[in-house]
This record gives C-alpha cells, sequence and structure tokens, in this order.
DNA sequence: CATGAATGAGGCTTCATTCAT
DNA sequence: GATGAATGAAGCCTCATTCAT
C-alpha cells in the first residue's frame, strides 16, 4: 500500500524536529532520505555513515549535515515518520470503517504489509522501513547523549498509534484489562515475523511477507480476535 | 530463577564454538564474560569495546583476543549461551511435567521471567540478557562480513528451543498450522513487553518484568492457549 | 571610562583596512563586531567562528564575509581598533597635563582601568577587550599565511601608543636607557595582573581590575618612578 | 643553561600526570615531546596537531593518543614541566646562595636566559618551550570542557615557583604589600621582552633573549630592587 | 598465558569559504 | 546588500586488531 503525505501534514508532525530544514524541499534532501533507508537497512545503522551515503549520492559529508544535525537525528526522523504515516494511514482507514471489529482487522492487515511512504515525488519503501523500524528501534534509547525530549518526540508518533489501536480494543471489549500490551504486541508481531520469514524461516510459517501477507493477517486477527472477544 | 549450566554441557553445546579457550576456566574468562554483558546492555553492542572491557576487568586489550577472535565472536557466544540454557531450562521443566498444556504453561513461566545462568561459579544476570538478546538479535544478521556457518551456529540454540515449543503446540493441538509461528511469538512477546515496560511504559500494562511477572505471564498464557485449544 | 571615537578618525585609522566595508554603518555591521568581541573572549579566538556569530545574530556566515574577508581579518580589526583607542584616550589626556610625571601617571592610571570604545552608537566593552588583547595578541604573530603588510598594519596603533609613552620616559629623564622596554612593560603588567586576579588568584593580590584598580595603578607607579627618576 | 631532572622526580612531579605513560621510556615518546615543542612554537597550539607531529616522526596519529589522551593535556603537560623545572633550578640556586638579595638576583637571572630541560638523553630547548608558555598559558585556561582539577594541577608548578620568588621578596622586606604580585611580574617580564624582541622589536631595547640576556636581567634586576629595597 | 606497544583505517563532525541568486 | 545552498579539506579521536616479548 502507498500511504501519501503532503507536505504540510510533515511540516506540522513531531517528524520535521529531528531534521535541520525540509528535506523534501531539495533534490539533495530526498536523496539522503532515500539512500539513508536503503543503507541503514542493507548494513545496519551503525554501518551507514554520512560518508558512504554522499558516496552513493555523490555529496560531500558536509553537505548531509545542512539537514541533519547528526546520524542519530536522521534515524529518529526515519522512525518518527514511519509511525507517523502508519498513524495517518490508520485514521484514513477508521473514516470508512463501521464497527470496532472491522477497524481492528484493517490496521492488522495495514501492519501486516508493507506500507510505502509517499512524500511529493518522493517514494520510501516500506519493506526497508519495516526492516529499519524493528531492528533499529530499540537502539534509540540506548544512545545516552541524546536528550529525552527528543527520544519522546521520536516515539510521540508511535505512541499516538498504539493508543488508537488500545482505544479501539476497549470499544470491542470494555473490559480488556490489557488493551495497551494488546495493541504494542499488534503492532509488533507482524514485524517480527516478517524478520524471522527473512532471516530465520525455521521461525515461522510465513515466507516473505509481501508474498502471502493475507496468510500472516489472518492468523494474527484470529489470535488477537479469540482473545478480545471472549 | 536460575539456570545452571555444568562444563561438560557448555563443551558439548555449539555455544563453545565462539570461544578459543573455555572462557570458565580462568578468572579472566569469566570477567570477560561478565563484563561484556553489563556493558553490551548497558552502552549497546558497538559502544562495547575490547578496550573499555579491559580497563574496567583490569587487563590488556590483547588479553581478550585470547578468549574471542573478534568482538563479533563474544556477541554470539553471549546469545548462543542464552538460548542454550532456555532451552536447557525448558528440557529440565519437561522431565516433571504430564501434560503439553502443562509444558505450555511452563515454558511461557520460563521466559516471562529473567533466568539467570550459572556456570560454576559464574552467575550471569538474566535480566541483562534479556536485554542483550531483544536489542542485539537483530544485529547478528547484518555483519555481513561473518560467514554464514557461524550465524547459523548462533542461531542453532535458538532454534532447538523454538522447535522444541513448536513441538509442544502440536501436542495439545496436532491440526494447528502455524506452531512455529506461534512458537517465535511465545518467545519474543515477553522480551517485547519487558523492554516496553522499562522504555515505552505507555505500551504496555505491565510493570518491570520481575515485580509482577506472573501478570504477564497469564495474560500470555490466555492468548495462546484461546488460540491453541479452539 | 569611555573612549569615544568619530567616524571620521576611524576612516583615517590603520584599523579601517581591515573591513571590506565600514561596519558601523549598518545594524549588522555593528553586531557583528560586538558579537566577536563576546565570543572571542569566551570562547578564544579559535573557537569562535562565523557560524557561531551568525547564528547569535541571526544572519548568514555568508553575510559576514561582506564585512571581513575572514576571521583573521576581523581579530586585527579589534585589537588595532584597541590600541588605536587606547593612543586617541592618551593624545586626549596629554592635552591638559602639564608635567611628563603627571603624564605618566596618567597613562598608568589609563591602562590600569578597562576602558569601553564607543562609537556612534556602539559601545565596546573594555573588561572583554583587554582580555582579548592579551590572550589574543601574540597569535596575531603566528599565522604564516597572513603577509607580513597586515601584521604591520594591525600592530602600527600599538607601537605608536608605546612610542609616546616611551618619549615621555624620555622626558622625564632623557639618560633612561631603556625607555621602550619600560613603555612596553607598563602596557603588558596591568592587562596581565587584570588576568592573574581572575584566573590564579594566588598569582597577585589585586582582586578584579574595575574593583580596584587604583590599587594596581598606583602599586605600577611607584615601581616605574623609582626605575625612570633615579 | 641546563635543568636536568631525573626520571624519579618527573614521576613524582604533578606534570606526570597530563600523561598516559611515561614519554621518556620510549623513544616515541620522546620524539613526541620534542616535535611537539617545535610545532607548538612554530605554528602555535592549534595548529599544532597530533596528524602533524605524527608524520614528522614517523608514526600514526593514533600512536601518539597512547602517551597523550588529548592534544590539550599535552600543552598542560609541557608547561606543567616548564614551570616545574624552573622551580627545581630554583631549588638548586638556592642552596648556594647566602642573602635574599643574591636570591633575588639568581632567580632574574633565571628567567632571562631560555633553560634547556634535560631528561634522560633528551634535551627541550629552552628558547621555545619560553616562546610556548608566554603565547599558550592564557589558552590554558579558555578550554571550557577541561576539569578545573587539571587546570589546577597544570598550574600547580608555576604556583610553587612564584611562591618561592615572592617569599624571598619578602625576607628581602617583610613589609613589601605586592610580593605576589611583583613575583608574577619577575617571571613575566623576561618572557614578554623576549617575545617583543623577536616579533615586536620597536617595543624594546633587548635584542633577541640569548644574546645579551644579562642587558635585560640586569635592567630587571634594577627594576625590582628599587621598589623591594625601598 | 598474558601483556605492552603499536597502528591503519575510518568515524563523526566542523570550518572557512565560494557561488548563484 | 544580503542570503541559502553547497563543499573540500581537515580536525580530533576511537576501534579492532596484530605482533613481539
Amino acid at each position: 500500500m502507498n500511504i501519501i503525505i503532503n507536505v504540510e501534514e510533515y511540516d506540522n508532525s513531531p517528524t520535521s524536529a529531528f531534521a535541520l530544514r525540509n528535506p523534501w524541499k531539495t533534490k539533495l534532501g530526498k536523496h539522503i532520505i532515500q539512500c539513508a533507508i536503503q543503507l541503514i537497512e542493507s548494513d545496519g545503522y551503525e554501518q551507514c555513515t554520512f560518508k558512504k551515503i554522499g558516496i552513493i549520492i555523490g555529496s560531500p559529508e558536509a553537505s548531509l549535515y545542512r539537514y541533519f544535525e547528526s546520524k542519530h537525528k536522521l534515524l529518529l526522523f526515519i522512525m518518527s515518520l514511519y509511525w507517523f504515516a502508519l498513524d495517518k494511514a490508520y485514521k484514513d482507514v477508521l473514516i470508512h470503517t463501521k464497527s470496532p471489529e472491522e477497524a481492528l482487522k484493517n490496521v492488522i492487515n495495514l501492519l501486516s504489509a508493507p506500507n510505502n511512504i509517499v512524500i511529493q515525488d518522493s517514494i520510501l519503501n516500506g519493506d526497508l522501513l519495516n526492516n529499519i523500524v524493528i531492528i533499529e528501534s530499540s537502539k534509540a534509547f540506548l544512545t545516552k547523549h541524546v536528550d529525552e525530549d527528543n527520544l519522546e518526540g521520536a516515539f510521540l508518533t508511535l505512541k499516538a498509534f498504539a493508543s488508537k489501536i488500545a482505544h479501539n480494543i476497549l470499544l470491542i471489549n470494555p473490559d480488556y484489562p490489557y488493551s495497551r500490551a494488546l495493541a504494542s504486541t499488534i503492532i509488533e508481531i507482524p514485524l517480527q515475523q516478517s524478520h524471522f520469514s527473512k532471516h530465520l524461516p525455521s521461525l515461522t510459517e510465513f515466507k516473505a511477507i509481501n508474498s502471502n501477507k493475507n496468510e500472516c493477517s489472518e492468523w494474527l486477527l484470529h489470535l488477537i480476535m479469540n482473545t478480545v472477544k471472549k
């Protein structure tokens, strides 16, 4: 699926605070994001350097620093954008949704397939984003010299999204005592299973997530519904 | 809980292949493991260097290379050991278990609390190990210069463990079509929830895992049983 | 004390050669000088960058280059201006002075207290200027890529000032063989003592120069007079 | 003059705390000190980099970091050593001195000529050291991120030395009210005059300090004695 | 078995400046 | 006259590792 974000939405999102200037405004800015996503996904955050990105896109390291104060800010930017986009997609989906059950089904479908993010003429590959988020999220917490506020900002969008799902669970069953734990589980399982299917296939029956997303999503839906409805 | 491993078991495990010599045999070897676990957990794998470990335990970097060929091998060693210990604990638990249902309950309990690993006079903190495993596991796949065999080795113990759980699920319900996906989910959820309770508490109802482990474990048990039994 | 310089005087001084255009003519120009003085004093010449100045005064780096060809020229500008101002103040003082003894006393008083420089509506803090001059002067000699002429220019004003003092010493005692050495000593001692009182108080009895300037100035006067008069 | 320091004295001095290991023990260590002194003197502290030193002595940058934690520590090391050596030389001179008047004369002579420092087979050029001390001393105070204790350490040796001179002044005239200011003046004047003779010769009558040290030293002696003796 | 010394490669970042608008 | 964008060069420092003892 494609999630379309327009520039105004971006400007008003917590995500924009992680960049020094709007990267969608210049060719260089867009190249940085595209290339960073590919490199972080393939080599990992630590092995991805501004220098390497620069070589690929044909700009010197120094130029990247005009867009992102540091490599860490760039990572937070990408993750924040990811959750902002998912949150938006979910909001859009809710509009055409009649029951909370249908909403839950929709969000699981949303999470079980990679979602490309489209901003202006940039298309950010959802598959890569998935992998980055699952592998690098935890690392964001470890960088001690980062001020807490930034961290909070980075996960604001994730929290907003998770909170909506938890709310939905309570609509289905107001007595469900662990709506938040279940919401975060709904978010994590597809990412994990997708990851396993790639790297440790013996740990899952699902194949690469894009080929049979429905299978994983339906399994997850049953798993969740069985618990909530009771 | 404490999982006790004796040296002979260690020697025969895939874990031992990651070290150049048996670290339990010398004070220095044991210090390295202890200290590495603490440092990787607190600062992250990339920020943990042989130099830092050396300073803490009062040995020069060069000495560590007599035990571990590289920093990466040390990480694989720790992770491999973790899954080996859990696998062993599960085997021990199975001995006194009458039904597959009880076995599933037991493994969930096992996973929902931190498990210290005890080898000779070394006690490795289960809480720290949990965090390392959840944060650093994915990274193991990304280090390209490592030969595939090593990687496979590193996850042999995890696979063995997951496989036992999947098998158990099939004992309860031979028709359950996603036993492996469910097994890996059982392994991951407690780690994730424990992680959230520490770093993003708004994403879960559970508090620090050691304080009310039962709550998380019971929730997870219901979640799983509802799906399997049906 | 305040030393008032009018724009015409500035235009005819060697100082003006260090700027590309008259900085007193625009708000931006005056901001640059003010801010540079503060930043060089607090962080040192090397840590003071056009970028930092730009951020503080809200202009991009490029704008500063319309006023000063380089950071080094800006430093020379400030130091040159300082000695030009002191020289002028001394000239003004001499007008109302009857004896060379009184003149010597006056110049020591002048040097023993910080002197603000006032140009149009700009007031440059004398205390900061003192510190810059003592700390950064020597550095001007070391910057090899600067052509000699500029260097000479930068110290023209200092030399003119020192020369007047030396001349005055000879008026008191025409046989004094080291008038120039004594003149430069008169200039340096108050700067040094002021510096010590701030940073290494155990090396002097004087407190921060502004609080009891008289004490230092009187001590210095005795020291000098004892030598000259003999 | 040559001031000879033996390794034991060095080890017990505050100076040794600025190095990670004893630089006199290896050829590399001695090369670093020698070369750093030359480079700092000729190009200034900021322009002197570990890389440049490394190129000159044929070792990679990284090797220098085994001896000095940072460039700043290296500067503090050199300055601290300088004052430690002068302090020692003064102590040695005092042994053969009968009157405080003679002592004062001796210390002024000591300060008015460059003093080489000899440690084992290393000879550190006193002329260069003089220049470094006068130009870079003030800078040591500006590096804000340096902990205060280190700074104190760096100037411990200077303070010890200055304090001895002040004490001596009081022996000559117990009522002299500014013994400390006079002591620091005695230390600074020869450095300043030597500096002027090199870079701004019109500010002094003295030529390069080594050629006619006696002249400057005698002038200074008179200047001081006239004041102290009352 | 342990360690002190050394190092090539590279990471992250800033600087001083230019140029097109 | 002012500025937004860009960049080559370099700075400081750390890392993972090797080697000789």
